[in-house]
DNA sequence: ATGCAAATGCAAATCATTTGCATCTAAAAA
DNA sequence: TTTTTAGATGCAAATGATTTGCATTTGCAT
């Protein structure tokens, strides 16, 4: 289960960590720390919002999250890392976000791979569109 | 040429704006609102760092340049749109970055459009791995 | 139970980017 | 060409996400 995690990826077991473990856990989306944060206050816990910080750079270098997309530009957000391959589509207006989950790159990142001799670790992509609700809306 | 797209864009044509078409045309790489106000300062002209920032936020909007994925840190970076599809390969290790202008996404997009009932605009895709020369290194 | 390295809270610092406002300028109008 | 004016710029200050220093607390190995 969730908690396993932090044991088998050698971190302290710590109050924080377990919050935001969980929240990212039963998350459907991706959140920002500060989202991280306000969720936490939800469930009447508290923790400092640099721990906020913090606790995901820590997660983020043991791969226990993800930044799939820089949310409105500037602000990272984070998932689980559930060894899922998947990628966001969201709505330019309303910032609607909708998982997609097959991605067609196997190939493809061979055929780089020969062409660039690089080796080819991990790709990002991110697909902006209108989604159903806002098409035919002014803006 | 270059300085026409201000017209065709219904954009007054200043010497800011000028200077950083001529920058981003000459560029090789995305470059940060920082190297731009460098650049410019090294060609022995000068604008404001905010002027810099205003006419790339006016240029996105009138999609003359646009902001690829990859974050020289947490700088947003530009490119100018020469409406080609292209995408980077950025080595982890050494952060060189190759061109990959062909895109196998056409197809793809038309099914998710199906699925999903979004209209798709534009994706954003950048590839990550090991360039040839930092393979075989430690870190 | 004890000790210590690692984690946390809090406040202040950073740093990329944005903004208010006075002044200037490109280009439309006269 | 001169006048007019909406939009562009410079400068300094504000913003806002993220980071950091430091004193205190806590997980967990012994
Ligand atoms: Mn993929
Ligand atoms: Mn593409
Ligand atoms: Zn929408
Ligand atoms: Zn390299």
């Amino acid at each position: 289960m969730m908690e396993d995690i932090l044991l088998k990826k050698g971190l302290k077991q710590t109050k924080s960590r377990l919050l935001i473990l969980d929240i990212l856990d039963k998350a459907d989306k991706p959140l920002t720390a500060e989202e991280i944060y306000r969720l936490i206050q939800n469930e009447e816990d508290s923790i400092n919002l640099s721990t906020v910080y913090r606790t995901l750079e820590v997660f983020l270098n043991k791969n226990i999250v993800q930044i799939p997309l820089m949310k409105d530009g500037n602000k990272a957000s984070y998932i689980l890392n559930r060894d899922e391959h998947h990628h966001y589509l969201v709505c330019d207006k309303c910032h609607k976000m909708i998982k997609i989950d097959f991605c067609p790159f196997a190939e493809f990142e061979k055929q780089i791979e020969q062409l660039t001799s690089f080796t080819i670790l991990k790709h990002k992509l991110e697909l902006f569109g209108i989604c159903p609700n806002c098409q035919g809306k002014t803006k």
